[in-house]
RNA sequence: GGCGCGAUAGCAAAGCGGUUAUGCACCGGAUUGCAAAUCCGUGUAGGUCGGUUCGACUCCGGCUCGCGCCUCCA
């Protein structure tokens, strides 16, 4: 029975999909205007491993996650460039694409772009208007009229009291009220435009969310998830803009990841202290970047450091080198009724908990490495592939790393073998020498009866 | 100012009203020529002050500290 964590009602509940059997889920992805960094990589990992667990689960599932490629940041980041917005936003969907490939995540069912659905965001917009909750200013800009939508701030748990007092919002003179918030701007001259009924312009951030899910998965779905800053605006103003169209409820399950921190403050575009994937994947492998992030529970705030992917990287290492040399049983499947499985599932079903899911891993490696037993090791590998990981050749992964420097696999392998001369004369100095030298290039030797194995440490 | 979340051992991180979380690091032992890996073992917890209870890290309240949102943001 899986419970999940409703951001709508703060509570756990048992999760009863609309639809029995099926699960429309959407997430709120990327605007493309820079590459990705490590708080991305942490929002879409956590969705990845639900999409998965929902699949492992049964469940038809079609999952959303949409790009966002018309926005302020990127017209000024195009005009910056001297480059037209499509160029740019290309350029980083398709290093994007290739950073999710190296966190191992699957792919969407969907993943629309914004300037795709731009007549649908029209068509919301004026029904909409048709409702009396949205209005054309006369500068040519649509708003939404907050107050006359009476469920807002349900999400967030802000009323509209409580947002005036805050005091925090810019004045606009062509705004009702100061909380009305943009569905359509009028385009400025040089900026890129479609045409509306209330001349050419271009949508505002939220309404492309209510209209993508909506073409894909209709107006009324399961699961709606994203980093938590998106509760407020970005979400309620969904809410507002999909039930205030509708009339009927938009979402069940509201999801939301928690932050990756630097040095115990939030890591964002605009404080600037934010590490990009590629940057982190000059010194760690994806796996490691992945499990780092698995390791606690989706909701939770995470620090990043160096010091915490080596550590994350140490962990890994011991759960692949259970796995190594191990002959494993063949796949028949999850045995579910196995106790590790059963009390992974147990783990998974509570709103997620990857961090309960990978001790259990741990613990199987342990018991792995004590009986050698090749269902058990089967049952390690096919536990970690439902997050995503221990998907590579065990070899592979302790002899990959990623700089591999001077020392190649043909090279350590010779200074292996000169080693094992060595030892065989009784010249113990010397095999040393060889082994601290390999040390030294980060390179571990582990003799066994059967010969000597390597592994960059 | 308003709303919300959190505080667990050296580090990271979970569940749980009474019984070893788990991993990394550390220490002792086995193993090894010596190591590494592995196994066995030991130790180090639950911000603070009260309350509930036979019993609280776990429930309730105060306090302190930290973080997030209220403006673009994963």
């Amino acid at each position: 029975m899986l419970t999940l964590h409703n951001t709508l009602t703060r509570k756990k509940e048992v999760f009863q999909p609309i639809e029995p059997g099926k699960i429309r889920l959407y997430v709120c992805g990327m605007t493309v205007y820079d590459f990705c960094h490590i708080g991305h990589a942490r929002m879409v990992t956590a969705f990845d491993v639900i999409y998965r667990w929902l699949l492992q689960s049964g469940y038809d599932v079609t999952f959303v996650r949409n790009i966002t490629d018309i926005d302020d940041k990127i017209i000024k980041r195009a005009a910056e460039n001297g480059e037209g917005i499509d160029a740019l936003t290309n350029r980083y969907i398709d290093a994007m694409n290739a950073d999710f490939v190296q966190l191992n995540l699957l792919k969407p069912t969907h993943e629309p772009r914004a300037t795709a659905h731009v007549g649908g965001m029209v068509t919301l917009i004026e029904q909409l208007i048709a409702k009396g909750r949205a209005y054309a200013a006369d500068n040519g800009d649509v708003y939404y009229a907050v107050h006359a939508f009476p469920g807002y701030g349900k999400l967030s748990g802000k009323s509209l009291d409580d947002l005036r007092a805050g005091e925090r919002v810019s004045v606009d003179v062509y705004k009702r009220d100061p909380l009305d918030f943009v569905l359509w701007k009028s385009a400025k001259p040089g900026e890129p435009s479609w045409p509306s009924p209330w001349g050419e312009g271009r949508p505002g951030w939220h309404i492309e969310c209510s209209v993508m899910s909506e073409h894909h998965l209709g107006s009324h779905f399961d699961i709606h998830g994203g980093g938590e800053d998106l509760q407020f605006p970005h979400h309620e103003n969904e809410i507002a803009q999909s039930e205030g169209a509708h009339d009927h409820a938009y979402v069940n399950y509201w999801l939301h990841n928690g932050f990756i921190q630097v040095d115990g403050e939030k890591m964002s575009k605009s404080l600037g202290n934010f590490f990009t994937i590629r940057d982190v994947l000059q010194h760690f492998e994806g796996e490691v970047i992945r499990f780092f992030i698995l390791r606690s529970h989706y909701r939770s705030p995470v620090n990043f450091a160096d010091s915490l992917l080596n550590e994350a990287r140490q962990g890994l290492t011991r759960l692949y080198t259970a796995l190594r040399g191990l002959e494993l049983a063949p796949d028949q499947g999850i045995k579910w009724d196995e106790p590790h499985a059963a009390r992974f599932k147990a783990a998974m079903d509570d709103d997620f908990g990857t961090s309960e899911a990978v001790a259990i891993l741990f613990e199987l490696a342990g018991e792995v490495n004590k009986t050698r037993d090749p269902k058990l090791g089967r049952t390690l590998k096919q536990l970690a592939s439902v997050l995503g990981l221990l998907e590579k050749d065990p070899e592979a992964f302790l002899q990959g790393g990623v700089n591999e420097g001077d020392w190649t696999a043909e090279r350590i392998e010779a200074a292996i073998a000169a080693r094992k001369a060595a030892r065989a004369g009784k010249n113990f100095a010397e095999s040393d020498r060889i082994r601290d030298e390999l040390t030294a290039a980060g390179i571990v030797l582990e003799d066994s009866a059967a010969g000597t194995t390597w592994r960059r440490s």
